[in-house]
RNA sequence: GAGGUUGUAGCUCAGUUGGUUAGAGCGCCAGAUUGUGGUUCUGGAGGUCGCGGGUUCGAGACCCGUCUCCCUCCCCA
């Protein structure tokens, strides 16, 4: 006999948690339905065909990898072992577990493309699964709730992204927090001008530092990427831009020899113009040109939501991908999309203590058990609450009411039927009110009629 | 993957330079109360001290390994 545990990295969710999580889950949802979007499921486990090579590097390694089934290592040589890790894996490995919805969702279009009405929205609510060092709002197992649309190019889609995030944040009461957003076309331009062409890559991770480890440190950094000092000092308008409010002129005077910079400028404008006409006052959206997180597939727009106050990393996260669907053979389809982390918004509502007071029960009413003949008596009753809509139970044992009253009251249950020889006798059962104490004879519909009203 | 930190009852934690039988609060169970929960009082159960090895006459404490928690880096939701 062992003592049990829980995987690194995975949690158990009690009952309320769930109720906690469940409000997460239905408040997002609602809002993906109300612009459109349709449902999809893909499942827990990918052909590592699917999965490998898109999340960079990095992501390969945190894919989980499933053994093959049966007599995985049959077919190995000895050289095989000396190959290393890697070639290893592919031989004893073909599945992983998904690593986030996106690509999944990706060839799933890519299988299904004549059957899909085009540009095609759907929303997708799932775990994924990464093989990374828990931390503090970072979890091995965790839900992720993406929206996307693929198949157009229209910016209306990035400016929808906004609108949601403004539906969905202030519904959970995060009202608080910032739209922050980027273009991978305005980087790439950057690392153009800046001479060191095709560099955005290591030149993202160091400038995405800078709120947090300052100016200095960061141009430590990319020297110690390989850029040159002469990039470096031509890369300076990046740090005065970096807290603007209104940046787009200075970054057109600074980048208007990048044609693709340009283009990455103007999508933004038009973004910020959609969701204006959208009609969205004080919209919480930030250009931020240090923004260059994103998985590697990115190629426009990018998303970070960052709530604010709080000491967790960002809540949602998304962007613009022209060829995902490419890397499975189908060419043009682009796609734009974003992804709600429930667990880190769990912990951010928890932190700023957002959860809204909800009956932690969800049983109204309990019958008592007192003993044989009042058990029957129970169960003719029991079906006819539920009937009638209302959440009811009966104590399973005849045992001291003591004992029953208490499980009520440790379960939250606002009331409870004593049944009785008084009462089978008389027909009027006695409601007791947990929460005030008080007592009432009252017949079982005149009950039900009152449970209904308390109910409301 | 690199570095740091933590682990003692269901939970939160004490436990002296290494020394008898490892403690407290809360919780749990039972009784006070044979038809009444929360409050109170009384009593009780509950520990391979994360796991494995080592040093020692003797280890919860010291050493090594390993797992886990939390944190920093990397990266991300």
């Amino acid at each position: 006999m062992s003592k049990p545990s829980l995987a690194r990295g995975t949690r158990d969710f009690g009952p309320e948690q769930m109720a906690k999580r469940t409000f997460i889950f239905d408040t997002i949802r609602r809002a993906f339905q109300r612009y459109g979007f349709l449902p999809l499921e893909t499942p827990a486990f990918e052909n590592l065909s699917v999965l490998m090579g898109k999340y960079g590097e990095e992501g390969d390694q945190l894919l989980f990898k499933i053994l093959n089934s049966g007599d995985f290592s049959g077919k190995l040589t000895d050289p095989d072992w000396n190959e290393g890790y890697k070639a290893l894996t592919g031989k004893i490995s073909e599945k992983g577990l998904r690593y986030d919805l996106t690509v999944p969702f990706a060839r799933y279009v890519v299988m299904n493309r004549g059957t899909l009405a085009m540009p095609f929205k759907r929303y997708q609510i799932q775990p994924v699964w990464r093989a990374d060092r828990p931390q503090k709002g970072r979890y091995r197992e965790f839900y992720q709730c993406d929206a996307d649309v693929v198949g157009t190019d229209s910016l209306l889609c990035e400016a929808e992204i906004v609108m949601l995030l403004h539906d969905i944040l202030p519904a959970l009461g995060i009202e608080d927090f910032t739209i922050k957003i980027n273009n991978r076309k305005i980087l790439t331009g950057i690392a153009d001008m800046i001479g060191a062409h095709g560099m955005e890559g290591p030149l993202c991770v160091a400038i995405d530092k800078l709120d947090k480890i300052g100016k200095e440190k960061v141009e430590e950094e990319l020297i110690q990427r390989g850029f040159t000092s002469e990039s470096i000092l031509k890369l300076e308008p990046v740090f005065s831009l970096s807290d603007g409010t209104a940046p787009f002129k200075e970054l057109k005077n600074w980048l208007s020899g990048s044609e693709i910079a340009m283009k990455g400028i103007d999508e933004l404008e038009t973004v910020w113009k959609l969701v204006k006409t959208l009609g969205l006052e004080n919209a919480r959206i930030q250009f931020d040109v240090t923004l260059a997180r994103g998985l590697s597939y990115y190629t426009g727009a990018i998303f970070e939501v960052k709530a604010n106050n709080v000491q967790i990393g960002s809540i949602s996260g998304g962007g613009r991908y022209d060829n995902l669907t490419g890397t499975f053979g189908v060419p043009g389809i682009s796609g734009v999309g974003i992804s709600l982390g429930v667990d880190r918004i769990y912990d951010v509502m928890e932190e700023l203590n957002l959860f809204p007071e909800s009956r932690k029960t969800s049983t109204q009413v309990m019958i008592s058990n007192f003993d044989e003949e009042a058990f029957l008596y129970g169960l003719s009753v029991l079906p006819k609450l539920r009937n009638a809509g209302i959440n009811a139970e009966i104590y399973p044992d005849s045992v001291k009411l003591k004992k029953q009253l208490d499980y009520a009251d440790r379960k939250n249950i606002p009331f409870v039927i004593l049944i009785g020889s008084d009462e089978i006798q008389s027909g009027l059962l006695t409601l007791k009110n947990m929460k005030s104490g008080e007592q009432q004879k009252r017949n079982a519909s005149d009950i039900i009629a009152l449970l209904t009203a308390e109910r409301s």
